[in-house]
DNA sequence: AAAAAAT
């Protein structure tokens, strides 16, 4: 195990963990599956007053929703399945009047916090007799979940709006709608408006733009946005919007369904959000409590590694939008703790990596082999800076008469990026970065991308040793370490970062002004992700690239994608790319070539030759790729390893440590 | 080949 000198983290740790053991309260063991039948307020029946069908939630998006009754004393989401009958489906809601027997649905605990009276606490908001009631303003919960004006680590301060103005933007499919231009009241909720003024956000980001028309109208959408445009806001705020302005749904009617005596409340979130990693489940948890401020709607969160006890009481306390780790999710389906029957909307955050090889199984169970209605009971969202053509196919199954959208230049990295490539022997790897760190001097954070878990602690201990302040993250570290080392590297105390792939996708931290890669993916689709951790929201960032024999494989690609950044494409890599031989030994790989040329996605499939089934349809905006302005500026200057001939100088720097 | 994701 790395331990560099901010790994063993006093404060935060000693914190949780003291929080969890000082409660004189705190209960006898009880096994995760037993805990709900016996909580801490036992279950109170009372017969719901039968509530009038109306309009389906989201069954019309442009007529007004018929309430749904709650009791007064029940938060909106939480309410009885029998009281929240009315809106969804219309069906469900005739004859429920009775509480006996099956039928009785559990009325979830009083929010612990309220006193007694749920929805009434500041901060949370409710849904009673078909209105949503705004919560008081809450100026802890404020500070909490939107920092003040100045720090840094609450994203989206001193964002650069004027770099989206001119970014193009492709929608495919049929009957596009007309994108916002802002963050108003129609069509957004104004409940949602407020917290969007909160998080200071002030324009819509062109993803969001789309976004907002596409959710609204009821379809189904693929985007494909480059990194820090704003994706997650782009599935959160339609969601949210449709969500208070609706309503909560009702259950089904076999909310009784495993573990058949309903020992346990189980919670039936209306929206689900999957993502790849811990970490990034997390984050986008802790935007969707930003924007879910003083609503009827509760974000929940679970996600492995972290004890599930504690994610199931939190679920009771509310889940209408819950954010997941597929393993994580799968454990609580079958432990009857959450239904999918609900969900009206999924969304499958960095989806190329979700639909691969790794996880497609996982995802199919969830989506198709549990209780989630089908493709066309639901609204389906799918987001990832890269979309190749398999996922794209692949994906499709999930999705129906989806609309594609392309944000950015066409499958590329965001020219916010200054790029560089550097020759460097894996030898001379540590001299190089050793000179990199020292060449740093913008104050920023420096994120290392390594192939190999083993590498990052390696490399992390290397680095401590050189009196530099570094941590790692990877995936055979403790959850709470993982945590740690991001939090640590967020706020700067170790402004050196060692990870592996865990980190490479979705995950916003902001002032990353350097990312390394120490070792070259195999995938360009994965170079991308990686360098995407700097350069964001329109602010600027440098990335650069190792690279040697052994990563022949990408030259191409990368070169076409350097290429598509109005990056400097170093001779060298040119040479290296087009001669079979390089170093011996790796003649065999000439024949990739660039068949089908989109590899990295960018592309409808549907509008491709051959695509299928699909009538081209509407393509808007977009007029064109064309270059923006030169980032040639050249950063810090180290060492010489420049773009020199072939093969190129090495790294200079003496290699002291060996 | 490696990483990620349930225990």
């Amino acid at each position: 195990m790395t331990t560099g000198p901010v790994n063993g983290l006093g404060g935060l740790e000693a914190q949780f963990q003291g929080g969890m053991k000082l409660n004189p309260e705190r209960p006898a063991y009880v096994p995760p599956h037993m805990r709900n039948a016996r909580g801490p307020a036992p279950p109170q029946f009372s017969a719901p007053a039968p509530a009038p069908a109306g309009p389906g939630y989201h069954q019309s998006p442009t007529g007004l929703p018929t309430p749904a009754t709650t009791p007064p004393q029940s938060r909106g989401s939480y309410a009885p399945p029998a009281a929240r009958g009315a809106a969804f489906p219309p069906a469900a809601a005739a004859g429920r009047a009775d509480d006996g027997g099956w039928g009785a649905a559990p009325r979830r605990a009083p929010e612990p916090r309220s006193g007694g009276f749920g929805g009434g606490q500041p901060g949370f908001g409710s849904w009673k007799n078909g209105e949503h009631i705004t919560g008081a303003r809450n100026p802890r919960m404020e500070k909490e979940l939107f920092g003040e004006e100045g720090d840094t680590v609450h994203q989206h301060t001193g964002i650069n709006f004027d770099k989206y103005a001119d970014i193009p933007v492709e929608a495919t499919g049929t009957g596009v709608p007309e994108p916002v231009t802002e963050f108003t009241n129609p069509p957004i909720d104004p409940v949602l408006l407020e917290n969007i003024k909160y998080a200071r956000y002030t324009t819509p980001t062109p993803v969001q733009k789309y976004s907002l028309p596409i959710v609204a109208g009821g379809r189904d959408l693929m985007a494909c946005a480059q990194t820090g445009s704003g994706k997650t806001g782009g599935f959160l705020f339609p969601i949210l919007s449709a969500m208070f302005t609706y309503g909560p749904m009702a259950p089904p009617p076999d909310n009784n369904y495993g573990g058949g005596y309903n020992r346990t409340r189980k919670a039936y979130p209306t929206a689900l959000i999957l993502a790849p990693t811990r970490e990034l489940v997390s984050q986008i948890h802790d935007e969707a409590r930003k924007f879910a401020y003083r609503s009827w709607a509760r974000p929940a969160v679970v996600y492995g590694g972290a004890d599930i006890g504690q994610q199931m009481r939190a679920l009771d306390r509310g889940c209408d939008m819950l954010s997941a780790t597929p393993g994580r999710l799968v454990d609580l389906i079958e432990r009857g703790k959450i239904s999918l029957a609900n969900v009206k909307y999924l969304v499958l955050d960095e989806a190329d990596r979700m639909l691969d090889m790794g996880f497609e199984p996982q995802i199919r169970q969830i989506v198709e082999g549990e209780d989630m209605p089908g493709v066309h009971d639901r609204q389906t969202l799918m987001f990832s800076a890269t979309f190749p053509k398999e996922i794209q196919m692949l994906a499709r199954s999930f999705l129906k008469d989806y609309i594609f959208l392309s944000v950015g230049r066409v499958g590329s990295t965001s020219e916010n990026i200054t790029q560089r490539i550097e020759y460097v022997d894996d030898a001379d790897k540590r001299s190089l970065l050793l000179d990199l760190l020292l060449a740093e001097q913008s104050g920023g954070l420096v994120l290392v991308f390594v192939e190999t878990k083993r590498m990052a602690d390696t490399l992390c201990d290397f680095l401590c040793a050189q009196r530099h302040i570094a941590t790692s993250i990877h995936g055979d570290r403790t959850q709470r370490e993982r945590e740690a080392a991001l939090q640590a590297f967020r706020t700067g105390r170790a402004p050196i970062l060692v990870a592996t792939a865990v980190a490479a996708r979705g995950l916003d931290i902001p002032n990353v002004t350097h990312v390394i890669l120490y070792d070259l993916p195999t995938d360009v689709a994965e170079y991308t992700h990686r360098i995407g951790r700097t350069g964001r929201a329109g602010n600027t960032g440098n990335s650069t690239a190792f690279f040697n024999r052994q990563n022949l494989n990408i030259s191409r690609e990368l070169i076409d994608l350097l290429k598509e950044a109005n990056q400097v494409v170093p001779q060298w890599l040119v040479d290296v790319s087009t001669e079979r031989s390089f170093g011996g030994g790796y003649g065999g790989r000439g024949g990739r070539g660039r068949g089908g040329g989109n590899r990295s996605g960018g592309r409808d499939v549907r509008t491709q030759q051959g695509g299928g089934g699909f009538s081209g349809g509407a393509s808007r905006g977009g007029s064109g790729y064309g270059g923006g302005g030169g980032y040639g500026g050249g950063f810090g200057s180290y060492g010489g390893g420049g773009a020199g001939g072939f093969p190129p100088p090495a790294a200079s720097g003496g290699a002291s440590w060996w």
